[in-house]
DNA sequence: AAATATAATAGTAATATTGCAATATTACGA
DNA sequence: TCGTAATATTGCAATATTACTATTATATTT
């Protein structure tokens, strides 16, 4: 008890509400809107301080974020470089969509 | 400690995550699918047999996707009647596309 | 090599979510 | 009105999530 019950949905439903999972989370939200207005990929230390929760907080987010393959990082001097997979975001966003298009389409039939 | 620190993010980014929030459970996605595909409405206890999950954990599903005004009910007999509100469903999907968008936008340049 | 900076990990407390059984509520039919 | 069916609410246990401090690993300066 307590936790979902993967195995009695299917797998896309699964999956889908996995990605959606990622952009429930306001910092999530933010995290991934300020790395995509850097230019050419940004530094964590830089979002602990644009979003204002603790370092490891936000490294917890960025992993999840992570798990998706929802970012790329490189190695920066010191510091890693974040940036958006581009291809993997357009991914997320035809899933979504064609959720809500097929939903609505079923849902005015 | 805890609970996510609403007061530290934008307005627009809560609600997104709010919103994303309905999608992020499987079971929510097979509901409103379930539901989408009924003609003309549907029953919850439909739902609890398509599902397969108790009725209460059904309810208080349902009762999170009307949370963001994304059910209508009417009474029919002794039952109640789902349907997705279209318009609603078409703002959600809007919502998460700009989102997708614009974060692609920016990632890209 | 020692000090410093960056980010990840471990550990933990507070809170939220998920799911169920039991119960309450509501509406219908006999 | 009594019984029944459909849904909501309550209360609870199990688990997940959020956020923090302290620590660690790694790379870069000095």
């Amino acid at each position: 008890m307590g936790s979902t019950k993967l195995n009695i949905h299917e797998a896309e439903n699964n999956y889908l509400a996995k990605v959606a999972k990622v952009f429930s989370h306001p910092a999530r939200v933010a995290i991934i809107k300020y790395i995509s207005c850097c230019e050419s990929g940004c530094i964590c230390n830089d979002i602990v301080k644009e979003i204002g929760l603790a370092q490891p907080t936000i490294s917890q987010h960025l992993s999840e974020i992570k798990k998706i393959g929802l970012l790329d990082q490189s190695a920066s001097g010191k510091s890693l470089s974040y940036s958006i997979n581009s291809e993997k975001l357009n991914a997320c966003r035809r899933l979504m969509n064609d959720f809500f298009v097929k939903t609505q389409v079923n849902a005015s039939k």
